[in-house]
RNA sequence: GCGGGAGUAGCUCAGUUGGCUAGAGCAUCAGCCUUCCAAGCUGAGGGUCGCGGGUUCGAGUCCCGUCUCCCGCUCCA
């Protein structure tokens, strides 16, 4: 910027930058500067519910706008709210009530847990050349149901005819819905349907802070495409989706592809990749793109009796879509968001998040907590708000403000000093560099956009 | 569900062989000081010591029960 007067000495720190390594940190972060509670805490908490703070929620909308922008400004994709509670045939029509079970058998001796049906392919916890059950010491429990779906009655009386599901997946609301939004938007395949709801698991085994809980938010797009043009939707989707993680500033090095094999494949999948992300505890799935075929419209024509083809009118043939799915976890992608930000220099703790994801742009403050400067700061905050979602904090030293907007990832500091009052200048402070210059209050907005627009993740 | 670990302030902990009104640091809040990078000064708020029972003149401390959380074991958003 041209109306730049002076950089101000910057602090002298070049301390060797750390990220995150232990997940308690980040946990210890969220809940101290309330962007994750633990649920019912008061109570003693519930395993793995945790519940959205004041700052929390603010980033979680900014990754559903981010995402849900991502898709429905196209042309081609749709958007749809589905219930939770739906039909309960669709659950069979899904596969979900009778492929959602897992039987597992407990060993007694080596603690080991085991899925019955896969103990051919498992190991003895003591003796790994043994199948569990074949080894000498194995003691091993008679084989449990575990169904991973939530059961609800649907009206007062706990009648079995009453039961209801709460949806294990998003996806099944948009492929009953199919014919619903193709003719109401009067779509043509190609075209898909994006959806951001809640979505329950009673996983056996939940925890790593947000990463697996019971109650989780998927953000879902399904693609329905022509029979035969399904893998090439495939991949350009592939591309499509990892490109939206880097542009979110997530580091490209924490990302990568994992295929699934022929063995790892769901019920409903010719193919599959995961995107996943190295956390502190491992790599895992952050999102999944799969080739669902015709599975779940032919399986849902079939309980429904209803048909679900598609007539294309130029080749003037009748076909149901194949279906390329994109499914990724609102929660993962938010704890991606603050796990690949997370910075430590040994003194400092910030996070580095992209502007778009942070809670606030902009914090705005008096260098001193003096009438006259704070005056003009309330001035400045109205003006940069009319804009930037920002913040103020008057209380205790300058240095202690820019800290605790750095932990909260806020992108950039203003403040208002004396000299701001005679020649109406402010010093800009940049989070990640600690950088600071000086600015005029009237270039103020249109430099923090033009720094937006060109953002680099440092 | 099984095994292991842990519950004292928002966080990290101290609390003697059972014994004064349960403490400290950090954090928070109010005020002071400070013209640009935390940790300066003064003060304040905040705990039925996870919960229930028992032993005792007396329990954070000993005993019994119970709940919850954390870490592993199969989970694919």
């Amino acid at each position: 910027m041209t109306d730049s007067i002076e950089t101000p000495k910057g602090p002298a720190q070049n301390l060797p930058v750390q990220n995150l390594k232990d997940m308690a940190d980040l946990v210890s972060l969220c809940k101290r500067r309330g962007f994750v509670f633990p649920s019912s805490e008061i109570y003693g908490g519930i395993n793995a519910c945790w519940d959205y703070g004041p700052l929390g929620i603010e980033l979680k909308r900014n990754v559903k706008e981010r995402w849900w922008r991502s898709m429905t400004d196209r042309e081609d994709i749709e958007g749809l709210d589905a219930a939770i509670l739906m039909h309960p045939k669709v659950w069979e029509a899904s596969g979900h009530v009778s492929g959602f079970v897992d039987p597992l058998v407990d060993c007694k001796k080596c603690k080991g847990r085991f899925r019955a049906d896969k103990l051919d392919l498992a190991q003895c916890g003591e003796k790994p050349s043994k199948k569990p059950g074949e080894g000498p010491d194995c003691q091993l429990t008679e084989a449990r149901q575990f169904n991973l779906m939530f059961k609800t009655h649907m009206g007062p009386l706990e009648d079995s005819a009453a039961v209801v599901y709460l949806r294990p997946e998003t996806a099944q609301g948009i492929y009953v819905n199919f014919h619903n939004v193709q003719q109401s938007a009067r779509q043509k395949v190609p075209f898909g349907i994006a959806q951001i709801g809640k979505a329950f698991r009673n996983e056996i085994t939940p925890g790593n802070f947000i990463f697996r809980t019971r109650e989780f938010e998927q953000m879902e797009m399904q693609f329905f495409v022509k029979p035969g043009t399904d893998m090439e939707w495939f991949e350009k989707w592939k591309e499509m989706r990892i490109q939206w993680h880097l542009d979110n500033g997530i580091r490209k090095e924490k990302l990568r592809f994992h295929q699934h094999k022929d063995g790892e494949l769901a019920h409903y999948a010719k193919a599959a990749f995961d995107i996943e992300y190295e956390f502190p505890f491992g790599w895992q799935e952050l999102e999944g793109i799969h080739n669902r075929t015709d599975f779940d419209l032919s399986r849902h024509q079939q309980f429904s009796g209803k048909k679900l083809e598609y007539f294309d009118e130029q080749a003037k043939e009748r076909y149901l879509p194949y279906i390329v799915e994109t499914s990724a976890g609102c929660d993962r992608t938010l704890l991606v968001a603050l796990a690949d930000a997370y910075r430590f220099d040994g003194d400092r703790t910030w996070l580095a998040l992209h502007p778009s994801f942070a809670p606030y742009k902009v914090g705005v403050f008096p260098l001193m907590k003096k009438p006259e400067l704070v005056e003009y700061t309330e001035k400045v905050l109205g003006e940069v708000k009319t804009k930037f979602r920002a913040t103020t904090d008057d209380a205790g030293s300058i240095g202690k403000r820019y800290r605790r907007q750095d932990e909260i990832g806020t992108p950039f500091g203003v403040t208002i000093d004396y000299d701001t009052l005679s020649n109406h200048t402010v010093t800009i402070r940049h989070r990640d560099t600690m950088v600071q210059e000086r600015i005029s209050v009237e270039n103020l907005v249109r430099y923090i956009e033009d720094q937006f627009k060109n953002w680099n993740r440092v």
